[in-house]
DNA sequence: GGGAATTGGTTAGCATACTAACCAATTTTG
DNA sequence: CAAAATTGGTTAGTATGCTAACCAATTCCC
């Protein structure tokens, strides 16, 4: 403790790293209609090849799917997308990239790499790779679901969960995890 | 470039730590009905001592003004600040802490700092430097204005968006600023 | 085979951030 | 000093993210 008011505190320095980023990119991406969230998704559509379903996405993204469900209408409203039923699932629908998109993905491609380049200009390669490293390191951590840490022995060993009562719909919301790479679906 | 596919860019994992940070943290302060934006809103009051204006509180937070008017909306609703019109400039109002935010203060920072321990714990203090200097690099970089810069003035949106007819008065004035650190008000 | 659980998607409602446009007050300047 | 510019704050509208709650379809398992 102690830096909390003296320094910033990395916490304050990341977030604010982060955002100054995202706004550089936003800012050259609107002439072409696009924003990072969209930027983002059209890029994993483009690498994947394969049409995606929304659960995929929004794991490839690192966001939750009704985050995904809005994104996804401002993006087919704009015609970068196509979402069609699945044959195979009919809960699924296959997100495909628009003609549109794909004129257009080499350049957002390059856009955001020129800035990343920009960006990262004359900053020692070992450099970044300690600050990956360490950036990832805190990731993971943050990540972590908190259950033992810290020695708090929860005496809530009770299960509870099996069936119980269980109104006539009254789902649990079993606090599930916003995975990174998570793959296989439905194709 | 090239790296844009193959693995995980300093960006998104950029991106994707202070998200998981920013979550946890907000998951920690819920209890208290506190979310990372209020939090660091009320810290910077509380490091200030003194009552800021609403402009001053923006550029300590880096966010843009009207984000804090609804920010402090919030905050005065829920009682945790008070603001009053000053009596040497009329255009400005003074922000105080109110009295439940002063009794939660230190819980709030100790909270933050217990975070922050957490997720550094067993990282080298040289990378943490090292990280540290990384970002604050990148992030000057990004929040400088590109003037020269690679003598490049915008090749024109040739996509465009289909953008709707804005202008509903034909007014534009472009003021611009969001500077970060700027100090000086009407006290 | 059939009920329970899981999974994919959605809507509703909120929080946080932005830009554009504006008013009112103050400061700068011709 | 008065017009012009700047500054502090606001509203309106939008984008992006979240959780909670839900339905429908599929899968799991007895």
């Amino acid at each position: 403790m102690s830096d909390g008011e003296t320094a910033e505190t990395l916490g304050q320095l990341l977030h604010g790293t982060a955002r100054a980023w995202r706004q550089k990119l936003d800012q050259r991406l609107k002439p072409m209609g696009l924003s990072q969230a969209k930027w983002r998704t059209l890029m994993h559509l483009s690498i994947a090849e394969d049409a995606l379903t929304q659960a995929e996405i929004a794991g490839r993204l690192g966001v939750e799917e009704p985050t995904v469900v809005t994104l996804l209408h401002r993006l087919e409203r704009e015609a970068w997308i196509t979402r069609t039923n699945s044959p195979h699932d009919r809960r699924c629908k296959m997100v495909l990239l628009g003609r549109r998109a794909q004129r257009v993905i080499a350049e957002i491609k390059a856009t955001a790499d020129k800035l990343r380049h920009e960006l990262l200009a004359g900053i020692p390669d070992s450099d970044l790779q300690t600050c990956m490293r360490v950036l990832a390191r805190i990731r993971d951590r943050a990540e972590k679901d908190e259950r033992r840490e810290s020695s708090a022995r929860q005496p809530s060993a009770r299960v509870l969960a099996e069936h119980n009562g269980q109104t006539k719909q009254g789902h649990s919301i079993p606090r599930k995890r916003t995975l990174r790479g998570v793959t296989g679906g439905c194709k």
